[in-house]
DNA sequence: CTAATAATTTAACGATCGATCGATTAAATA
DNA sequence: TATTTAATCGATCGATCGTTAAATTATTAG
C-alpha cells in the first residue's frame, strides 16, 4: 500500500514535524528514534526520508523555522500596535517582554527545543540557527542600548541583562503548564513587571540621571 | 592485563564521574556512549560497569551527588557568614543568589546536568532528585515569604518570583566562560543586583510605609 | 609464599539505531 | 485510458548501542 486514502504529502510532513516537536520536547532529540517517530505519525520510519533527508535535517527543519516564525511574529507585533519610532525605551521593553512570554506560552515546546537542542546540531545547521537567535538576542540588547542612552534605563551591561532576561523569561516553559494555578495572562504580567524591575531602578531614576554606565 | 600500577578504583571511578560530566554538559546524556566516555577515561567500556551498575545509575549518581553537595555547601555558606537568625530577608536573599551564582560559575558543568537531564531520568531516579531540588527550591521560596512578611519584598507571586529567579542565575552557564570580558566577581554583582530589584520595588519601599524593615 | 579479592581486559550477545533499496499503490497528467 | 509522479511499505544493511561473561592481572591479607 502506498499514499494513503485522503492524505498526501504536505499533510503528512506537517504531521511529522509536529509529533517530532512533541517527542524531542519531552525526551530530547537524541532519545528520539526515526522508528518512534514514524510509529508516533502513523507511517513507517521508511516514510519520514521522503520527507526529510536525515533525522539532523529534520532538527535543523524544526529549529529554523521556529527562528524564522519568531522573528516574523516580533516583527508583525511592531508593526501592529507601535508603528515602530514613537514608543519609549520603556515602552518597547514591555511589549518585547509581553510578546516573548506570550509566544513561549503558546509555543512551548518549539521554544524549549530551540535552547535545548542547540547542542545537537551539526556545525553548519548550529551556526545558521545562532545566528538568528543572535538576531533576536539583538532586537532586546537594541531596545536596552536605547534606554541607557536616553537615560530611562539604569544597567551595568546590557549583554549580561539581556542574557538575564532571555534566561529568566524561557525558563516559563519549565514550570508553566496551561490549566493550572495561575492564568497565562497573570503569568505575562508578572513576568513583564519583574522585566521591568531588572531594566529600571526606580530610585535612580527619580534622582537627576548624569554619567550613567554606557554598555 | 588490569589494575594498573598506581592506580585504584576509587580514583577510576572519581575520572569516569569527571569524564561523564564534560561528555554529558557538553552533548547530552542520550548522545554519550559508554564506549566513548571509557575512551575518555582511557579503559574498556566493561570496566565502567564495575564501577556503576548501568549508564542510568550513572546519571542518577552524578546528579544526586550534585544536589546534595550543594545543598551541603549552601548550609555551610548560612553557617559561616550569618549565623542564621539575625540577618534581614534582603541580606539572605543577596547571600543565596551570590552562593547560587558563585556555584553555578565554579561547577557549571554539574548545575548544567542538574537542569538539563531531569527527563533521562526514570520515574525513580527523577523522584529523588526533584525532591532534593524542591528542597533548595523552597529554601530561596522561604527567605521570598520572609521578605513578603516583614514588608521588605514586593512580590507578586512567591512561586514565580523564585521560579524567575532561578532560571535567571542558571542561564548563566549557557554564556558565561572563565577568561571571557567579564569576571566572574563581576558576573555575580550584577546578577545580585538583578536579583535584588526583582523581588525590592525601591519605589515603594521608599515611600513612608508602616510596618517596613524589622531589624 | 599462597590464597583471596579487586580491577580490568577481551570478546561477544541481542537489540536497536539511522538510513537505503526496490516494489507497490494512489493520484495527477496527457 | 495510458503514463508519469508522489508517497508509502516491507525488508534489510552495517554500525553502534548498553550490557554481560569469562579470563587475566595486580594488589592485599594471612
Amino acid at each position: 500500500m502506498a499514499r494513503t486514502i485522503g492524505s498526501n504529502g504536505e499533510e503528512t510532513a506537517t504531521r511529522i514535524r509536529a509529533c517530532a516537536l512533541e517527542l524531542i520536547a519531552s525526551r530530547g532529540f537524541e532519545a528520539m528514534s526515526m522508528r518512534g517517530l514514524a510509529a508516533a505519525v502513523g507511517v513507517q520510519s521508511a516514510a519520514l526520508y521522503h520527507h526529510f533527508a536525515t533525522k539532523q535535517a529534520l532538527l535543523a527543519d524544526l529549529m529554523m523555522s521556529h527562528m524564522r516564525d519568531l522573528l516574523t511574529a516580533w516583527q508583525k507585533t511592531c508593526a501592529d500596535h507601535m508603528a515602530g519610532q514613537t514608543a519609549t525605551a520603556s515602552d518597547r521593553l514591555d511589549a518585547f517582554a509581553r510578546f516573548h512570554i506570550r509566544y513561549h506560552i503558546s509555543r512551548p515546546q518549539e521554544v524549549f527545543i530551540a535552547y535545548m537542542e542547540l547542542r545537537s546540531l551539526l556545525p553548519i545547521h548550529y551556526n545558521a540557527v545562532s545566528e538568528l537567535r543572535r538576531d533576536y538576542e539583538n532586537l532586546l540588547k537594541a531596545i536596552l542600548q536605547d534606554g541607557v542612552d536616553d537615560g530611562s534605563f539604569q544597567i551595568d551591561d546590557i549583554h549580561v541583562t539581556a542574557m538575564a532576561i532571555l534566561a529568566m523569561l524561557t525558563g516559563i516553559t519549565t514550570w508553566y503548564r496551561p490549566g493550572g494555578r495561575l492564568s497565562a495572562s497573570a503569568v505575562e504580567m508578572q513576568y513583564a513587571a519583574m522585566v521591568r524591575r531588572m531594566a529600571v531602578d526606580e530610585i535612580g531614576e527619580s534622582l537627576p540621571v548624569q554619567s550613567r554606565a554606557k554598555q
